[in-house]
Order: C-alpha cells, then structure tokens, then sequence
RNA sequence: GCGAUCAUAGCUCAGUUGGUUAGAGCGCCGGUUUGUGGUACCGGAGGUCGUGGGUUCGAGCCCCAUUGGUCGCCCCA
C-alpha cells in the first residue's frame, strides 16, 4: 500500500431505475400518499400490507406467461432453499393470493387499500423507475358494477384532492365477458390477417402474441388499421353491454366525467369487462397516471374460488410529478441559546413547545448569529432567544422573523404568544400543507 | 432488447478554430456587526473536467471503448 497516494475508494452506484428522494420529492411523495389514506378510509377500503416477494408462480400464473411483465421484466431469484422468487411487479396478483390463502373470502365484498414498492426490470425513463411506488385499491368479491364504479368514483376523488383532476381525463372502455372477448379477439385477428403487409414490425409480434393491442399502437403505419378495426360493440354480449351500462349509469350519477375510448386495452391478460386508464398529457411517453379493471378469472387462475373482482393502481412517482403544491415550512418556532446555563433552560423549553404541538427545533451548536441565520433558512416565524439576561428576568426575548418585532415575554405566556402570532401568520399548530390546490386536510 | 442525447466545483452552468495557473452564479465558511436572521459589501475553501485508452509538441475540447444520467421505442403506473 503505497503510503502518500492511498488507493481512491470507489462509492457503489445507486442501482439502475432506483431514485432517493429528499426535501421537495420526497414532500410531495409522502402528501400523495397521505392524501390517498385519507381518501381511501372516505370510501370505507381497509389498509392491508402484503408481502414484496412472492413465489414466481403468483405472478407468471395470473399475469400471463406471455406478457412482458413476466417474460422480461421480473426480478426473480432462488432463494437458498431453491425456490423461485420475485420481487412483485405488481400488487393485484399479491392480494389475490392473499385471499385465497388468507382466507379472506369471510370478509366479500372486501374493500382493501395498500400502497408500497414494486419492481419491473426496464429501461428508466421520465415517470418509469425500475424501483417505482404506487397506490392500489381493490373490491373482492363482488360481481356488481356498483364496485367499479364506487373504485371510480374514488379514483376521481383521489385526484380532485390531490389538485390535479383537470389535466388528467378518465378514459373507459368495457372488453366484455369472456364470451365477447374472445369473439372480438378472433374477429381483430381476422381483420388484421387481411392488413398483414401493412403493419408495422411492432404489431406483427403483436399479432401473436396479443392482438388486442394494436389497437392503441402508437405507430402510424398502424393507425389506420386499427381504427377500422371492429369495435368491441358488436361482440358484447347483452349480460356484457348491460354491465358496461350500469357502470357509466353509476358514473354519471356521481357526476365523475369520463370518455369512452374503444381503442383501450389492457396488457395483462387477466382483464374483463371494465377497463379504465386516467391519463394526461404533461408526463411525456408516460400517459397513465392510474389505471385498472375487472379481472373476475384472476383469482380462479390461482387456483381459488371462482370470484370477481375489480380494482387499480396508480403510481405515486407519477402523481407527485403532477401536484403543483408549496410545502409549508417544517419548522415555526427555534430555539437559540446563549451559554451553558441557558442551554439547559431551552432544553427544557424546547420539550415544552413540542409537547404544545408547535414544530419546535434547536441547533446542536453554533453563535448566535449562525443559528438566528438558520432559524431563518428553515422559513420559522419565530425566534426565541434564551441568555442570561432573560433568564435573570424570567422571560425569554421572542423575535417574530416576518416583521422583525422583539418581545420579552414571560415564561408562562410562551404558548400563548406564539399560538397567537401563528394563527395570525395563517399557521396552524400543526406540521401541514398550503396547497395551491384545494385540499380539506383532516 | 433497440435508438437519441448528455457527463466541467455540493447545485445550475460557461469554457471561443486544441495552446500557460479551468471560470461564473447559487450554496458553504469567515469578516464588516465579540447578544440578532432576511438586504449589502469584502475575503476564503472547494475541481486528477465520469472512467480507461488513443491522436498530438500540447486535450475539458478530436477519436475509440466503457460507466452513468436524461428522453424516446417496446411495455407499463
């Protein structure tokens, strides 16, 4: 080891698609995720937590062995007993196993709520992480399309709070009963046959493999193609067209606002009857910001009961993208100290104001220019400044850091003081958030 | 898996056809103000120009490779 240049040691990279988040992200990350507990407990979804790794077997059973989800994209390994096991790529295949296995099936309807990691192994881009977060919520049980459209209803809601309903539009189509599905599937199939020379490479592979989606295929090549294809309209069976009636009855009644698109598609083959995506156009190649359906064969597919079900998920990197929000400053009141014995003194002060509710904090160090600077950076509104002459007078010298006033005040007139000059500053005693957006907070 | 594009200080960036000691703003530290922040002025620290090769008398700049970021395709939230 060679003594004046020590060999440089190198810092591991953050793994590929992976993000850490801190101050304004991470703000925005945490408010989209209260907003949506708060929400979701107005419609009565209970919180449930499942397990981020799963067998392989709940995911390439339920999503389809064909998709690119399970054919590329999973993170799976064996694990030192040798089983295969994936880090989920998504929560509905998760929460059905959980059902079947849990035994949940005492508690249908059951209307669970959960949001956390998952893992798809692809290429990171603008709104897409290889590690990315999402809000999910899920109606097991229940064949009524009251569900899809009270998941709905909540969805709209979700994004109403959150402020950003107006950029993002809610568009609905039905895929039918298996009856209609596979009928429309064999008529598309037919139709595309007869444009093969046409169509782009894409959508060649797309013939095989899932022609459902050249429907929304971005290339032109294709667009001509796909919209004269047939619409699924013809094919529904009346069961499957008095489905789809009663969802958009239900959505108009709650007075949700949505657009039929007749080209949209799931990817994943458990879906049926209702599937839905809230899309916009300010995330770049990413236009889904949530999205969902009915995946009655799902749970069945896992070897359950046969049972009906719906639900969606949204990703929360891509709603915090869209939230247009100031952060209320973290910290209203700081404490500076000046010498051994006033430290103490605010101390106690500080577990004090803390145990008032206020958002209190003390430097670990620093004169008192240095903290007054701090105090300032943090956006506190006051200052409470501790020395020895306060403490020989009984009072501490409370500045207000908006409009620069300086009280002496009493040690047992603190709360009061401050209580009442944040209230006329607009604060509460609380931590929380000015939104630009209106949000009703708890 | 494919394509495009970028990489210079903690952050955002400038760097002229290749030419001495690589710059700015913000931030940070200190001072003007040894008990007072937000404005102003003065000073300071901080960079092996992502990494490794090559061309050249000479490379932040040109060439190749590699790693990473960003954006797009596929697919998806």
């Amino acid at each position: 080891m060679s003594k004046d240049k020590p060999a440089k040691i190198a810092t591991p990279q953050p793994v590929r698609g992976t993000q850490d988040m801190l101050g304004e992200f991470a703000d925005r990350f945490a408010h989209v995720v209260d907003t949506f507990d708060r929400v979701r407990r107005l419609y009565g979804f209970k919180r449930v937590e499942v397990p981020v790794i799963e067998p392989t077997a709940v995911f390439a059973r339920s999503l389809g062995e064909t998709t690119d989800v399970v054919s590329k994209e999973m993170y799976s390994f064996e694990d030192r007993g040798g089983e295969s096991i994936t880090l989920r790529p998504e929560f509905t295949a998760g929460i059905a196993r959980a059902y079947i296995t849990g035994g949940w099936q005492q508690f249908a309807p059951l209307k669970v709520a959960t949001h956390g990691p998952l893992f798809r192994y692809e290429r990171p881009q603008k709104g897409r992480y290889r590690q990315f977060h999402q809000l999910d919520a899920e109606v097991i049980g229940s064949d009524s399309p009251l569900a899809d459209a009270e998941l709905l209803v909540f969805a709209d809601q979700l994004l109403k709070e959150l402020g950003i309903a107006e950029g993002v539009t809610l568009t609905l189509n039905t895929l039918g009963d298996a009856a209609s599905r596979d009928a429309w599937r064999t008529a598309l199939v037919e139709h595309f046959m007869g444009h093969r020379g046409d169509l782009s490479e894409d959508s060649l592979a797309r013939l095989d493999k899932n022609p459902l989606r050249i429907l929304d295929s971005k290339d032109p090549k294709d667009r001509p193609i796909a919209d004269s294809a047939p619409d699924i309209d013809a094919f529904l069976t009346g069961e499957a067209q008095d489905f789809f009636g009663a969802v958009t009855a239900g959505l108009d009644a709650a007075g949700v606002a949505w657009e039929r698109n007749a080209r949209l598609v799931r990817g994943l083959d458990y879906y049926r009857h209702t599937a839905f995506e809230f899309v916009t156009d300010r995330l770049g190649a990413q236009g889904t910001v949530l999205g969902g359906g009915r995946y009655d064969g799902l749970i069945e597919a896992l070897g359950g009961p046969p049972t009906a079900a719906v639900g969606w998920a949204a990703g929360i990197e891509r709603l915090a993208m869209l939230v247009d929000f100031e952060p209320r400053p973290a910290t209203d009141v700081v404490v500076v100290p000046m010498g051994a014995a006033a430290e103490q003194r605010a101390v106690a002060l500080l577990a004090d104001l803390r145990q008032w509710g206020l958002a209190a904090d003390m430097g670990y160090s620093g004169n008192m220019k240095k903290r007054m600077t701090r105090a300032n950076a943090v956006g506190a509104a006051f200052a409470i400044i501790l020395g020895d002459d306060e403490l020989a007078q009984g009072v501490a010298a409370i500045k207000n850091l908006i409009d620069g006033n300086q009280d002496n005040v009493p040690f047992d007139a603190i709360s009061d003081h401050l209580t009442d000059g944040l209230s006329r500053l607009g604060r509460g005693p609380l931590g929380g958030w000015t939104l630009f957006a209106p949000y009703k907070g708890e």
